[in-house]
Order: structure tokens, then C-alpha cells, then sequence
DNA sequence: ATGAAAGCGCTAACAG
DNA sequence: CTGTTAGCGCTTTCAT
């Protein structure tokens, strides 16, 4: 079954002439580590020695091990390793589904592992599409207590911790707790948009937002609301609708509070998503943005500029939210005493998407 | 230590009326198994049947245990899970690091796998800076065999297939050989660039290539070697320079380039990244792109967009390519005969950074 | 310095 | 229909 080197050679003479045949025949299945134990003369138990860096083997065997372990090509599985001994010097990244806005993430959690001896691993549960609430949980389910030391969790609506499992929320929907979270100021980002809006003369601006349930898409149509009432401007409730934050489920919206003979002069959308779905919208009812209609949006994901025409949105520092995220999941695990709620600034972008109102 | 589902209420009427409260008390630590079985009063074996819905179980006792698993929470452990079953309806996405070519793959990959019934975990083995290589055999052997049941490897550049376990390579740096793959046409792409640029009158122009010893590297340069020689024009050898496909490599090599007395008056970069570093150090040298260095790049990264000039580039349909490396790998390991290498049209993309040429 | 043996959480024969 | 048993690949006492 398991491969000794020495029938290599056998093998090998049974095969065709193709050099991926050769390499086929030298690693024909996984290698494990009974594998290297038996082609170095050693038991597993020194094997798993060596290859853990343990005291108490001579220094002879260590390099004998080490040559088989590179000959053979072993790598030790992730799988059983972490079944055995629950720390795997590997963080994972929980999300619903790769989509502009968790991989901005991830790019920033990336670039913030190098160093820290740890890597990363992202893990989709595929309920991308709005089905199935409670990934969060079954993901870190199935990854906690094995094979992960640690997760950042991406937009989770709920969390339960683990004990002695730690855990980061980016962009919770529950709001800051208990549970270590990095965000952003959702709230002050919407006054932003709305601000920007109304400087430009909108008066009749439609809000969609995200889903009642989702702390960030409340605290955005909180700022709005806010915004709107400093300004003296009364928000026609007709005009505020949810929008879902995907591009299939805020189409609906959007068509239906631009078939308004009063429709709104300019859209507030709630992430950027919606507020391209909206401007799709807009086009195919032979609208035109900013001309008839000005939208922002909010996030800022790398799509939003290239769009046509590109999308003046809400800046939330996405890459280095992920970033802070990974960072503070280290920190926590190294057991280090610091604040465990992050908010980074948002900022107002302008591109082409808004228009000032003529007197 | 287990946790009776019994005393949920007991321990909740110490809390405070925070919901995160009682669950965090709910679920003190993972559930496992035999916290399922005790609970239930059955053994594991009964509850692994009712988990995998094997024949052989009372419609009570599986009623019985699935609600004991709903109340528990428990999810099965992916680690031991895939230690024994090596089925895990899992696929894996290898990167070298989570930088924006890989991960427009990710969101492909990602849109493609919802409905395939599995799920999608990305692994980078955090040697991203050029460290090194042979990242992509040491991922593989951790990862398959158990956890994974397949796997698409992210610009590999030496690929091992292992006996029974499938895998397809994306851009691998080897060209198509036997493994199956996914890429787009780097020949005809370059071409393209170079079209373009020798179309708005440049002669003199530059390109900074990725490394030697990657194919799409290679087929890049040998396009715009083509093109050059198509048009009749000599290619300057001292313009032509490894650039490394990052940013920070790259920036020497256009620092070098742009210093020349003679230096070239466009520059065809062997990917965004360095485009974008050559536009860099461009502005660092006091140049303005396009009026005094016209740019273009290749991928079509989000990020290329971003950058001030947008940068002209050529399109590869990185989301596309994904999706479909996911969707052969299914495949694959659903035994279906099938064409392996699977090739994609480029495709140019002028936005600002290119300029015509005054006769 | 080395190895035998137990066990992580789970699945798959096999017995009963 | 249910439980007992063995073992996936690994780490970790504990003997030797």
C-alpha cells in the first residue's frame, strides 16, 4: 500500500515514457507519515519529533529524517495534524460568499499575515445568496476546535463564542458587544452621502437600504435620517425602501421607486451594489445618471469605479478593516490586553454619478 | 463538560437580557459527537448514520437525534470528518497570497460553485513576496487527501498530480501539458497591446516582463515581440527588462527604464501591477502619463481602474476564468469526459493612460 | 534517544 | 435497528 522509495524503480519501468508518468509513479498517492517513518528506519514518534523541531533525538537521525522527508516530499496533513493537536498555525476568514466586499477583506488580511507565521484560510460556505441565515454559525462549527486557531467572521448576523476560541466580527449586524468587532462609522459615513446630496440641491433623495436586521444597514438609514432633518428636509417614506444589499434584490426597489411620477431627483443606496443596480435600473427605464437621477452608494468596492459612469460612494476602508481585523484575532490569541472594537473613517468619493440640481 | 441543553435557562436568568448572553452560555465549548450520542442516548455510530442519512436508523431515533443536533448546535468537525471519509465536499482554491488577480478568480469560482452542492475554501500558504516557491506543491500536500476533494492551483508553477485526486491549474507557468488548465491568450493579448501602441505612432517602446521562467510571461513578451516585428519595428533590447509581476519589483526596473536619456515613450507592462508601479515612479520622476510616457498594462484588475490616469490595459476575464476552473474541476471529479484546457479570449481596454504620439 | 500505545472526532464494517 | 470495534494521520505521554 504505502510506498517504499525502493519500488520506485519497479514502477517506473511498468510505466509509458511520459515524464508526468515518472512523477506519478514517484508520489503515486499521498505520502504519509508512517511513509518517511519506514524509509528513514525510524518510528512515527521520532518522525513527528523531527518534524515538530522536539527535543530528545540525535542529531543524526534528525538529518537522516529530514533528507527522506524531502525526498518523499512530505508535508504533514493539515487534517490530522489539527485533530491531534488543536493548533495549527492557521486563521480562517468566514464568509457567505467571495463577493467584492469580503474579498477586499481578505486582500487586506492578507497582506497583514506576512510575518506572523500564521496562514490563512477563507472559507465560503456557498449560502451566498442571501438563503440560509446561520452560515456564520455552521461554518465556524465545522472549523473551530480543529484546524483553525482563530477566525475573522465577515458580516455575521449572529455569534456565539466558543470558549478559548477566539473570534473576530467585521461589520457585525448585531453592533458592537461583547464579541471583539472592527467596523466602520456607518452612521457618520450616511450623513456624509446625505450632506453631499443635499449640497447639490436634491430636496426628493430616495434612500434604499439594506435589510431592518443588519446593524449597518439601520445605522445607515439612521444617518440619512439624521442628515435629512438637520437639513430641514422631511423624508417622504414612500421614498425609503429595502433594497437587500445584492444587485437581484434592490432591482425591485429601484424599479419601483423610479416608476414614481414623483420619483426622487437622487438615490442614497445603501452599499454600492445596490446603488449599481440601481443605475442598471435606471438605464433600462432610459434614464439617465447623473442627469435625471443621481446616485451614491457606500463601500467603495473596486467595482464601483468602473462603472459607467463611476459611482461617487461612501470610502469604507475595506482593505485595512481587514487588515485591523487579522491583527487583533493575532493579538487576542498571543493573549495580549487591548481594545477589541475598532471603527475605522469613512470618506466621501466623488466620481460621476451625482449631479448638482439647477436652481 | 458537556453541555446540558437543560441548563440554558438556569445560567441565562444570571445574565444579563442580552441575547448574545445566553447563547454564548448555550454553547460553552465545542460540541462534539458523543456529546450528541449522550444526549441522545443513542451512540456516535447511530448519530454518524443519522448525520449521512445511511439506511438503517428508526425514523424516531433519527427524529430524536436531529433535534438534539439543532439544539446543540453541533456541526461535524471538517478535520475528522475528511480524516476518515475522504469525501468532503469540499474544493479547494490554492494561492500563493490574496492580492487582486487572485481573488477577481476567487468571486468566479465563488458565483460558479452555488448549486454544485460543494463548498469553497482558499488557501494561501502566505508566501506571497516571491518567497519561496514550491508554495503550491506544499498547499497540495497538506491539503489534499484529506480535507479537500479537489483543487484549483492559482498560477502554479511545478504541479505534482497525485493518483485520484484532481486538479486544475489556472495560468500555470508551465503551459498546457497533461494537467488540465484554464488561461487566457497571453500571444494574442500582447499583440494587442502592442497594436495599440505602435497605432498611436510610438516606436520607441519598452516592456517590462514578469520572471523567465513563467509562461505567461514568456508568451507575452514573444507577442509584443511579434507585433513589433510585424510592423517593422526593431525592438531595443535595453528597453526590454524583468519586472517581476509586483509591484515593488517593478519599480526598479522602471526607474531604470525611465532614466535613460533615450528612454522609451510607451511602455507595455507584462501585467497591471507593474503597470501601475511604472506609473508610479513615472510621477515620482516628475513624468506625466500619457503626456510624457503612455502605459499600458495586462489583466484588467480591478485596481487598474482606480489608479489616476485609469490605466489602458488588456482585458483577461479573470471572473471567467475562474468559474470555469471550478466548474472543470467539478467535473473532473464527476468522471465526465471532457476537454481539459480550456483557453480565453484577451481583449483591449482603453482608458487614459495612452496617448497618441504628435507627427 | 527511541518506540509503543493511546486517542483527537469521525465513519464504516460487522455483530448482535 | 443499534452498538462495538477498528482505524484515518497525527501528536504525545510513557516506557524502554
Amino acid at each position: 500500500m504505502s510506498i517504499g522509495v525502493d519500488n520506485v524503480f519497479d514502477s517506473a519501468a511498468e510505466g509509458r515514457d511520459l515524464p508526468s508518468i515518472i512523477i506519478n509513479v514517484a508520489f503515486p498517492q499521498r505520502v504519509n507519515m508512517s511513509d518517511v517513518a519506514r524509509a528513514a528506519g525510524v518510528s512515527v514518534a521520532t518522525v513527528s519529533k523531527v518534524v515538530n523541531g522536539r527535543y530528545g533525538v540525535a542529531r543524526a537521525t534528525i538529518e537522516r529524517v529530514q533528507q527522506v522527508i524531502h525526498q518523499l516530499g512530505y508535508e504533514a496533513s493539515l487534517g490530522a495534524q489539527s485533530l491531534r493537536s488543536h493548533r495549527t498555525n492557521v486563521l480562517g476568514i468566514l464568509v457567505a460568499e467571495f463577493e467584492p466586499f469580503s474579498t477586499e477583506l481578505l486582500k487586506g488580511a492578507s497582506t497583514a499575515v506576512a510575518g506572523t507565521g500564521y496562514q490563512l484560510l477563507a472559507y465560503s460556505s456557498g449560502d451566498g445568496a442571501g438563503t440560509a441565515v446561520g452560515w456564520e454559525r455552521r461554518s465556524l462549527a465545522r472549523l473551530s476546535g480543529t484546524l483553525i486557531d482563530g477566525a475573522v467572521i465577515v458580516t455575521p448576523t449572529v455569534v456565539e463564542t466558543k470558549q478559548g476560541f477566539h473570534v473576530v466580527a467585521v461589520d457585525p449586524h448585531t453592533g458592537p458587544s461583547g464579541l471583539p468587532t472592527v467596523d466602520s462609522d456607518n452612521f457618520a459615513g450616511a450623513v456624509l452621502a446625505t450632506n453631499h446630496l443635499l449640497s447639490l440641491g436634491h430636496r426628493r433623495i430616495g434612500h434604499i437600504s439594506g435589510r431592518p436586521d443588519l446593524e449597518s444597514s439601520r445605522l445607515r438609514e439612521a444617518g440619512f435620517r439624521q442628515a435629512m432633518a438637520d437639513a430641514g428636509v422631511a423624508v417622504d417614506e414612500r421614498l425609503v425602501r429595502v433594497g437587500g444589499f445584492r444587485i437581484e434584490s434592490a432591482a425591485g426597489t429601484a424599479g419601483e421607486l423610479l416608476a414614481r411620477a414623483d420619483r426622487p431627483t437622487a438615490v442614497f443606496a445603501g452599499n454600492d451594489l445596490s446603488a449599481i443596480s440601481t443605475m442598471n435600473v435606471a438605464r433600462e427605464m432610459g434614464l439617465t445618471v447623473p442627469d435625471d437621477l443621481s446616485v451614491i452608494g457606500f463601500d467603495n468596492i473596486p467595482e464601483s469605479a468602473l462603472v459607467n459612469p463611476p459611482l461617487t460612494t461612501i470610502m469604507q476602508p475595506l482593505q485595512q478593516m481587514g487588515a485591523e481585523a487579522l491583527r487583533l484575532l493575532v493579538d487576542l490569541i498571543a493573549g495580549a490586553e487591548r481594545d477589541i472594537h475598532i471603527r475605522l473613517p469613512t470618506e466621501l468619493v466623488i466620481r460621476a454619478s451625482c449631479r448638482a440640481l439647477p436652481d
